[in-house]
DNA sequence: GTAATAGTGTCTATCAGACAGTATTGG
DNA sequence: CCAATACTGTCTGATAGACACTATTAC
């Protein structure tokens, strides 16, 4: 590949071609907002469901600008990738792992948003388990790396660039992708009971409210097709009392995506 | 703004920092899916609805790559604004109209999609009046600007980039915004009919099909709340048969956004 | 009157939502 | 037996969906 990039094309046109007459970017970076759901067992007479937290991975930067502030892990685009695979070798890196779900969010392009220069920021939203956190934290010095409650992101810890912005946003976009799509499937383990999803779906949307959650999910026939109870190889229902006293019914996800409408 | 676009930061890390040392992109533009609905009075012997059609804006482009082929209007991004500022701007470029729905779609960076260099595309779409585009039909030279059917340009029309791909999601997009919320009222009056409002979402979205549509909108207590009947100021309800013999009730949008989720 | 579009009546099966009641287990 | 969680029974009013029927107007 040339210095403009033109890529062995050599027609005229091409060569006549300077993309350099006009200012470009600095840097085309990927943020990756990683949030994880946090179990923690709660200390009590009988079995119970833990207490789940949703948080997000931050990481401490080492230079300028904003050194010693927290920041969203990220790195910079390379002209032999897609935006997404930059994404997906970021969040390789800070967790080891491939997979999980990794999903597009928006372009951050206010002027002067990053002092280094001209930078457009893509930002990501990305679903891990705790676990594939873990190894991060301890390649790193203690402190470098942290989780936070999203609460506390939002409000009160102080985040370089405009990255409170971009938290805020991912975290819209995953209340909505909780309720739209069935993304509730990465915090679960493949096999769940109803009160565990039901769970999961209030820690991430405490809006979300539905006395009668388990009546509904079960009866009603536009919703049947997306769960599906799991049962043996003799097909007898299977159950499990994990977090309860008496054994709940598991389910699991069907490939089954309803499809939404206001007007329906 | 010195040559590093460093924003007069006088500390030695500024200072010291220099953003050239890697290869950076050579351009990022904005391009805008301009979507508009034609309206085609059918010559029949009694009132009835015009024909609509889902259309496209493309633009002939003059010089290389790609010269003479069909592409999607943009241009580049400037330093001192936004992405979405450059879409704003070039949407008024090219309409002389600012307003209407502009809404961010993504960012398109497959390496070698365009032969000028590292080109990384921001894709916007845009829901237009048909008369917004006339005076730039006028202005250009016949042939240089063209509206398309949305099917003919899926799959016949040769474009330029990737912009086939960009429609496609373009179009997804928009089908899945028609059902979501309440862009509908981007292509209608003020003041509509029920029937109209059906022929637009059907327009739009060719699958959805609702035989009670009516009945629907009008009864179910959850969607009642995203119209309106128009009356006038002695209360009355207001009509209009200017598309059919006996007249129809005329509704509004409201502000109202229906919360949507696949478990309630 | 006829044709064309806009609604309404009516019926049945299903669903929503509330709340009381029963089931299963560990301690 | 008690406590805790997981359901199920039951009732009322609302909704979905189909289809026949009536209403209003232009010609």
């Amino acid at each position: 590949m040339n210095e403009h990039g033109k890529q062995g094309d050599t027609s005229p046109e091409a060569l006549a071609y300077s993309a350099k007459k006009y200012r470009t970017p600095d840097g085309v970076p990927a943020d990756i907002v990683m949030f994880t759901l946090t179990k923690k067992e709660r200390k009590t007479v009988t079995k119970t469901l833990p207490i789940r937290e949703l948080k997000v991975m931050l990481i401490r930067r080492k230079s300028w600008p904003f050194a010693g502030m927290w920041a969203l892990p990220g790195g910079f685009c390379r002209e032999s990738e897609s935006i997404y695979d930059a994404a997906t070798r970021e969040l390789k890196e800070e967790t080891g792992v491939d997979g999980g779900h990794l999903e597009y969010l928006g372009v951050y392009s206010t002027p002067g948003r990053d002092p280094r220069g001209w930078i457009i920021s893509h930002a990501f939203f990305a679903l891990v388990e705790e676990w594939m956190l873990e190894s991060r934290q301890a390649a790193d010095d203690a402190g470098e790396v942290g989780l936070f409650g999203i609460e506390e992101v939002l409000n009160g810890l102080e985040l370089a660039f405009d990255h409170r912005e971009i938290i805020r946003d991912a975290y819209l976009r995953i209340q909505q992708q909780m309720l739209h799509s069935t993304i509730a499937r990465q915090f679960l383990p493949e096999q769940f009971t109803l009160s565990e999803l039901y769970q999961v779906i209030q820690t991430v949307v405490p809006e979300f409210s539905e006395p009668n959650f388990i009546r509904k999910i079960t009866s009603t026939r536009s919703r049947q097709g997306i769960l599906e109870e799991v049962r043996d190889e003799d097909g007898k229902p299977m159950s499990s009392n994990q977090y309860s006293q008496r054994p709940a019914q598991l389910y699991r996800f069907t490939d089954y995506a309803p499809l939404l409408s206001i007007y329906t």
